[in-house]
DNA sequence: AGCCGAGCCTTTTTT
DNA sequence: AGGCTCGGCT
């Protein structure tokens, strides 16, 4: 390939990085920049200007969407595959080295990783056997604080407690690491630190990794912790060069422990230079001058100003709506005016401060049947019948696996209740042992009573047989053969309605999922099933199955980071909502709500409306809210306010009956989601959900119309239309 | 083991 | 308000 192909279409900036000597570097990337152009380009050149080998080449990105975007780029400007490279995000690398060290990280080899929600049921169970009250030491509080720790690399042993509340999160602290420790499992965190602690405890090791990785590239630097950035000075280490492309101006991570600052610590710690990508390919100039003066509000930044040789374009549209109900029906008016224009629903986005504003805006899209998805929410190995079939392969792939055993222990129901997990629980702590060879000691020794030890004897002979029967098999027959044996397709089978319906198609797409999956064979894995449990935990897949083809785009402020549409609304800017009721003391935080909001503004690249309401429901009460004040912070002459031209009908209050009907009575009835039906008394509306809240198995069917819900349970009041 | 009401909590999310 | 968990009851 001719090298000038490399530089050929990059503005005079884009080229300086792509093309800069080999030194440490900071690439201050603006939004819409074409900073993954550029790590692509520079990755290129490194190889084919400066002879570097795919096997010298380290990229890391936080995300595995980010990480496979960068990973099919490079092949593509390179015209080859990227075999050798290593590109992957910061846990999936670290990972990556804890597999092959295993002994030197003092892991066993079938050690696997937690996820969040397994962390929290383990603090849960720890609470409990510590006899802590849960109500002054909350787990969610408690796996806040570990990991809060873990990613400043700090040990239990490193802390020192000042004050008693202190004292007891580190006594938990410890006893959940001694737990994870026995049953061979690392939570997220946990990857991060263990494998910087294996790299600086191991000389000869280190070594290794420095010499065969001359080139680092890290995406997104702004959002790196401190684990994160000392893992990476570590690999650096005297000789090797680092680019690091990131934006202050989009630091929108400080709660979960980034740490902007990090960006001046690696222009000094590194002696690197800065280039300034300052050229704008996405918006217009007027949404890009509205971003540069609401951005020049924060204080110790960087220092960037957006540009772009492009029109002026229109000015962003600010509406006052009277309150939430009325800023929907505003945002789907405007959204129904562009699909008259022959535009397409996917080029728009509606975006949010907090997920819980979304209901109101999907409730208004469903009215007017435009097609939206939302993104956040459950992911797929995150349900509940994927985790409970993930668990059956993580006992058989590891005994020690505290966490899987809890869940399946009972699940599908085998009457073993709580009293007999109790004394296994008691068992293993008494004898520090993992729960499934408790359970073994407590049968063998007779201290259970007959039915219990019969259910446990034949759980631990299921798992046995689990492991023998699919010893052979290829991973999907595997999977399968554990889904069928565990009795939990037949207890999902065995449940009625919509939802145990989509668990079922859920577990059929998990096997479909492994035998879709395909091994790194670069990677140390001790089975193929190993490598898949690790690769669904480092993976957690979509959050929604069915994708429409054309659809709104509807997500959270945070989650449209790095996304860019033509058409972008900006709901609830109020202050309250907007920035956030907790950040209106701290001057920090309030700062990071302004580059979330500058994130906001530059996702747009035609046309941008934002909108506040006066008065919104919140929490159950009516709330009055005033402008943000970003708004203030945007100039009048990039502004246009929408005046209500047709006078705003009040909503009515709301009608509601109560009791539930069952999923059955419901099913019986033959109504469907979005459908139309006619009310007796209320008129027209649609059918808007009919799920249960949580575990129960009510039902609550909501209209709509003129903004008013109702849970009715008569359905003879009801017919279709 | 399943059903149901009381009570509590409520920003953002990836790995 | 709405979603979720817990604990008591059947």
């Amino acid at each position: 390939m001719d090298v000038s192909e490399l530089l050929d279409g990059l503005n005079d900036k884009q080229r300086d990085a792509v093309a800069a000597p080999l030194e440490n570097m900071l690439i201050l990337a603006g939004a819409g920049s074409g900073k993954t152009r550029v790590l692509v380009h520079r990755i290129a050149w490194l190889m084919q200007v400066e002879n570097a080998s795919p096997y010298s080449i380290f990229a890391v990105t936080f995300t595995n969407k980010a990480a496979k975007e960068m990973r099919t780029r490079v092949e593509e400007t390179i015209k080859s595959s990227v075999g050798g490279m290593w590109i992957g995000t910061f846990h999936g690398l670290s990972h990556r080295i804890l597999r092959a060290h295993h002994s030197e990280a003092k892991l066993p080899e079938s050690f696997q990783i937690i996820d969040s929600d397994d962390q929290l049921r383990m603090i849960r169970r720890l609470l409990k056997a510590l006899n802590i009250d849960d109500k002054k030491w909350p787990a969610k509080q408690v796996s806040w604080y570990i990991g809060a720790k873990k990613d400043e690399g700090l040990r239990p042993k490193d802390i020192k407690a000042y004050d008693q509340n202190e004292q007891m999160l580190l006594r938990i602290y410890t006893a959940y690491q001694e737990a994870c420790d026995r049953a061979g499992l690392v939570d997220f965190a946990e990857i991060l630190l263990r494998c910087f602690e294996v790299l600086n405890n191991n000389a000869s090791l280190l070594r290794h990794y420095q010499d065969r990785f001359p080139h680092i590239l890290v995406d997104e630097f702004q959002d790196t912790n401190t684990v994160q950035y000392a893992w990476l000075k570590l690999l650096a280490g005297k000789t090797n060069n680092v680019m690091t492309v990131g934006d202050d101006d989009q630091s929108i991570y400080g709660w979960r422990g980034a740490k902007i600052e990090n960006i001046r610590r690696f222009l000094e710690d590194f002696s690197a230079n800065t280039i300034r990508l300052e050229q704008n390919y996405r918006s217009t100039a007027t949404i890009l001058k509205a971003a540069n003066t609401l951005i020049a509000n924060n204080s110790e930044r960087m220092g960037k100003n957006l540009w772009t040789e492009g029109n002026k374009g229109d000015p962003i549209s600010i509406y006052a709506a009277f309150n939430e109900l009325d800023e929907a029906r505003f945002i789907v008016g405007k959204i129904k005016e562009w699909k008259n224009q022959g535009k397409n629903l996917i080029d728009t986005a509606i975006l949010y401060r907090s997920n819980a504003q979304s209901r109101i805006l999907e409730e208004a899209m469903l009215h007017e049947g435009i097609q939206y998805r939302i993104y956040g929410g459950m992911r797929f190995f995150e349900r509940q019948e994927i985790k409970d079939a993930l668990s059956y392969l993580r006992l058989v792939n590891n005994r020690q696996d505290d966490a899987a055993f809890e869940r399946v222990i009972n699940t599908p129901t085998r009457g073993i209740g709580n009293k007999s997990i109790g004394l296994i629980r008691e068992c293993a702590r008494n004898e520090s042992l993992p729960l499934w060879y408790a359970a073994h000691s407590l049968i063998e020794q007779k201290q259970l009573t007959g039915r219990a030890a019969n259910a446990i004897s034949s759980f631990i002979s299921l798992i046995t047989h689990i492991e023998t029967e699919i010893k052979d098999s290829v991973l999907a027959e595997q999977a399968k053969f554990a889904i069928n044996h565990s009795g939990l397709m037949a207890m999902y089978q065995a449940e009625k309605g919509e939802k145990a319906r989509s668990r079922i198609e859920n577990l059929e797409e998990l096997i479909n999922a492994c035998s879709q999956f395909e091994l790194p064979d670069e990677e140390d894995f001790s089975s193929p099933l190993s490598g898949f449990l690790s690769h669904v935990a480092l993976e957690s897949g979509e959050g929604q199955a069915d994708e429409h083809d054309d659809a709104v785009q509807m997500m959270t402020l945070h989650s449209a980071k790095g996304l860019e549409f033509p058409l972008v609304f900006m709901a609830g800017v109020e202050e309250g909502m907007f920035p956030s009721q907790q950040s209106h003391d701290d001057s920090e935080r309030l700062e990071e709500e302004r580059r979330l909001c500058y994130v906001g503004i530059t996702r747009a690249m035609e046309k941008l409306f934002i909108s506040h309401a006066e008065s919104r429901r919140l929490y159950g009460q009516e709330k009055q809210h005033a402008p943000s004040r970003f708004l203030r912070e945007i100039p009048d002459d990039c502004i246009e306010e929408v005046r209500i031209k047709t006078q705003v009908t009040r909503p009515q209050a709301s009608n509601r009956f109560s009791n539930a009907v069952s999923t059955a009575a419901f099913e019986e009835t033959g109504f469907k989601l979005g459908q139309r039906v006619m009310h007796k008394k209320f008129g027209e509306g649609i059918v808007l959900n009919y799920e249960g809240s949580g575990s129960q198995s009510r039902v609550q069917i909501n209209f709509l119309d003129v903004g008013s819900k109702w849970l009715v349970t008569s359905f003879a009041k009801l017919q279709a239309i």
